[in-house]
DNA sequence: TATGAATGAGCGTTCATTCAT
DNA sequence: CATGAATGAACGCTCATTCAT
């Protein structure tokens, strides 16, 4: 349990939500705490008593979104057996959120290149779901028999990052749906490079 | 010609390319006018000549993007006529920026995401880069002989800003060699996908 | 008995004594009430049961101190009836305070000079110390035969209260030490005024 | 030259009168920069053209102090060649304060006295001022012939400023007197303690 | 009595931008 | 063309104090 997360309650948690989306929406640097507050309908300072700087709100959003990483990945588990249906199961999480993705880009990859330049801990922080992403598709590839399974991590994830990237920029999702389907037949055919 | 470019100088390129700088290492809001000017060595009052506002000097960093995308894109078409190796010498422009990439981003990518949330035009004059390598791609698999060139640009430049992005968020430039790697194998293998 | 003594208990008596320590050392601006709570293991809102303001609590400082002192006046009445002897006992009091004197000042003087702007009575209040030695001294000088007992206690709390501001100053004790030994001589050549 | 004397200007000195005046009728804490800027007729964030920080500010009224304080010594040093006269010079500006004194403190002790709890070194700066008055003195009593002109010195100036402390605890200019005819009496008297 | 939570006024500070010269 | 100075709106944050339970 990280120190953002000290003091429980629902009224954290729909003080967390709320800074995600605006996070989100608007960026790390354009989301003001006075603004945050008054989404929810609670005073400025109260925002403090349950986060002790902004930095502090901002990881607890970055805990929530791997809480959520985490709840995906098991329903992936739980879902199916098969390797390549899990991870044809991950890429479809991204075809399904096309639209917002091309408005606000992927919800993991803008907020870690938003953070990139601190120089506190947060930008590690951020980078934390976008790890574990990588280490279950990791143990996918490994599970269906693959010599060096994380590159082929890699190349899916980046697939996945590249293609929400892109749609963000023309603002098209089509173009994440284009690269869903790319890597989608990938893992059908075998990567091609597995075994 | 933009508004950005009408007053030139040598003055006013020295500063683009310390802006530039500063832009890649810190961000767009981590840039503060004063310290852009004081790099420089110039007063701070006299930015304004040169650029009416901050948004303005960050549009004037984005046509130097543009304008070294369009050197790069005529360097490689002027090394070569086979589009795959065209294509190959794209890819590796990433490679060799492996770590800077990983310590800072791809210079395209991490200014598309963190303009994202603007709603002034500095978002969509900030994608023409990515746009411009894009149709070209798209040009290099069409000269191929592709029926959709389309798609395969999307995978490809898709590829490398995922991998930018991930080599970024875990610091480590072996992440954008494996993608590149990858990208490699696939642009000789015919791609798999195009005829 | 003052409206902040109204109250008793060990719990009060051991906040008074915790806020005590707390702005001796770190001042009263610098003490919250957070802290002074959380120092001695009690929810910030239960102080309000015992000091309905800060000021309040102040003031319970002030005044155990004021007990502080009309101990230490007794215990210097109960040793010995010669009135030399006793107000050396006094000087000597701020000499075994040397150490903590040139760290953090007289705990009466400094916390004099910290309230001095106050317009409501704290100020008046936190003299009320200093002005019992005074009178004190006065009356030792008095039982001396002093023609004008008043200005050699004025001449003697100055020394003392001179000698801890200069060592807090230079943060060196033996500049307590040097004052010290100065007013004992006087004392013992009999002050060489009265009579 | 200190960094917070750089930039120099009427103006600046203008403030920095301002802001002496106020640290030293409502205390460092009480004294804000906002009330300072309104005091002195220009909008808070012109402040921050001249002093970076509010300790910056701090510090340019100690550095104004320190001023002053050289040029009464020098000033005395200019009136007479005679040790005794120049020390009895000192010991008269503080008679010549006593109501202010009484008002406020003296202005070299409270604010040495407010500045005690800093950990940053603004509390020695702010006793520079002090101990240049110490080092004076000694001169003197050593030109005077005395043995050990140290110890002379800080009771000299343990009475001014302890003299100073009682007339403002007690909100009586005549403490400050009584302290000052004892302190002429003294140096008048050989101080009974050189040779 | 006791307490976690709430409240809001006010602080120091930053910075894009403007302006007189 | 150049520049030092000015400006003010907004931000993150603190804290004494209140209140419902």
């Amino acid at each position: 349990m990280t120190d953002s997360q000290k003091r429980g309650g629902e009224k954290r948690e729909k003080l967390v939500a709320g800074a995600a989306e605006m996070l989100y929406r608007h960026g790390v640097e354009a989301t003001t705490l006075a603004r945050v507050a008054e989404a929810s309908g609670v005073p400025a300072g109260n925002l403090y008593y349950y986060f002790k700087t902004k930095d502090d709100l901002v990881r607890a959003v970055i805990d929530a979104q791997a809480a959520q990483v985490r709840a995906m990945l098991a329903a992936l588990d739980g879902r199916s057996g098969d390797p390549v249906v899990r991870l044809t199961g991950l890429v479809r999480r991204w075809e399904d959120m096309r639209d917002v993705v091309a408005r606000h880009g992927c919800p993991l990859g803008s907020l870690v290149s938003e953070l990139d330049h601190r120089d506190d801990g947060l930008d590690v922080e951020a980078a934390r779901p976008i790890s574990r992403i990588l280490d279950w598709a990791e143990q996918q590839f490994a599970a269906l028999g693959a010599d060096r399974p994380r590159p082929l991590a890699i190349t899916l994830f980046a697939g996945i990052q590249g293609g929400a990237l892109l749609a963000n920029a023309l603002r098209d999702p089509e173009a994440m749906s284009v690269e869903v389907r790319h890597l989608e037949a990938w893992l059908e055919s075998g990567t091609g490079l597995c075994k």
